[in-house]
DNA sequence: GCTGCATCTTGTCAACGACAAGATAGGCTG
DNA sequence: CAGCCTATCTTGTCGTTGACAAGATGCAGC
């Protein structure tokens, strides 16, 4: 796969995304240049923008994919909010660059018509995974919606989904969890499993007296 | 203030940050071209280099402001968990341009002596405030550390101060909803000001049944 | 086999970060 | 007061980048 004959490269796209990412893995989003891009994917200067526009929408393309990568992730994690959010520290530390770009809307165009629905698909997800915990010791699901006033304003639709507060505790702990730890912001200390890690701060919002375990 | 006559500015650097840190917050820090600043400022398009070195010797500066105004602001919160967090948030929200520099270590120089020295005082009032609360109906303090391993590795200096899970528990939800917020992730209908919006969302962490408010 | 079109290239331009070298001015020593 | 000294700021330049324009290539369908 990815071989680069001649002329047309074949698979081009996906050989820039994940060359992308690495780079974006390897130094952040902000070091991330087209041209040394197209300098690793072996094509001249000026192919990712045919594919990409420019650079924002290279950007847009990883969000989207990271928002269905989320979707995968979590859909895989069952309704349990813990394991939830621990699902959800480990996409954000497994696949930082796309994490890093997701919440950086001014990196990309969050409101373009493939982010808005990948993120909607990823969104379903987690309302589906939480549907399933009804009745439980900890407090009662609401339908939580990740990421949906990308630049600052965009009201909603006027739906009456606000999220329950609970859940905006939750995503608030995983999601600060996460950046601090991919920050490096974290006193050492705390292992090298970030979702074992995530898994012992979690539960201090689950239960009344998490034990310093 | 300010005034720029002839050659010499009177107070170039101090220009010079003001103007980045309010370019920043309308565009962020990727955004951010020492040029631009200059023109904003009106000396030439090397000025800034001689006050900050480069682009990460001006993003060091705006970082260690930064930790300042945190410590400040933290030190004027009182010792409880709650106002701690909503100070912490409110900083986020009212410094933005501050709070995005520095958690991104990829822009500045976290290593640097001042940046270690500036966020080690905003870590001491940290603990300075948590010490106040003793003994509370909510689980006990430990001694935590804002920010201690910038660059993702660079152990601590072998100190037993693993901070405590609550604690950590906590600086991840503010700071998680702190982000969010300025990421314009966060689902509207949370009202206006960030702080009643955050005191909501922490009162969750530390009460075991916090009604949906 | 010819044409249409997506794919990729070459060429170019303005803007940027970084560096070097020079100009200016305020302060200090004698 | 004279001379220098140094921080401050300017001008000039180089390599790199993002964006755009125009052309080359080759696959796919008629």
């Amino acid at each position: 796969m990815s071989d680069t004959r001649g002329y047309h490269h074949g698979d081009l796209r996906r050989t820039l995304l994940d060359a992308a990412v690495q780079a974006i893995g390897e130094s952040g989003p902000a070091a991330l240049s087209l041209r040394e891009l197209a300098r690793r994917a072996g094509v001249s200067h000026a192919a990712p923008a045919h594919h990409f526009g420019d650079r924002a929408g290279l950007f847009t393309a990883i969000a989207v994919q990271g928002y269905d990568i989320l979707a995968e992730a979590l859909a895989g994690a069952g309704g349990e909010l813990l394991d939830l959010g621990v699902a959800y520290v480990e996409f954000a530390v497994r696949h930082r660059a796309h994490f890093e770009v997701m919440f950086h809307p001014d990196l990309y165009r969050a409101d373009d018509p493939e982010v808005r629905a990948a993120r909607e698909r990823s969104g379903a997800v987690l309302r589906a995974g939480l549907a399933d915990r009804s009745a439980r010791p900890t407090p009662a699901a609401g339908t939580p919606d990740p990421a949906d006033r990308p630049g600052g304003d965009g009201d909603r639709d006027g739906s009456p989904a606000e999220p329950q507060g609970d859940v905006l505790a939750a995503w608030s702990i995983v999601h600060g969890f996460a950046t601090l730890w991919l920050a490096g912001a974290l006193p050492a200390g705390l292992g090298e499993d970030p979702g074992d890690a995530a898994r012992s701060v979690i539960r201090h919002l689950l239960t009344p007296d998490a034990g310093t375990d």
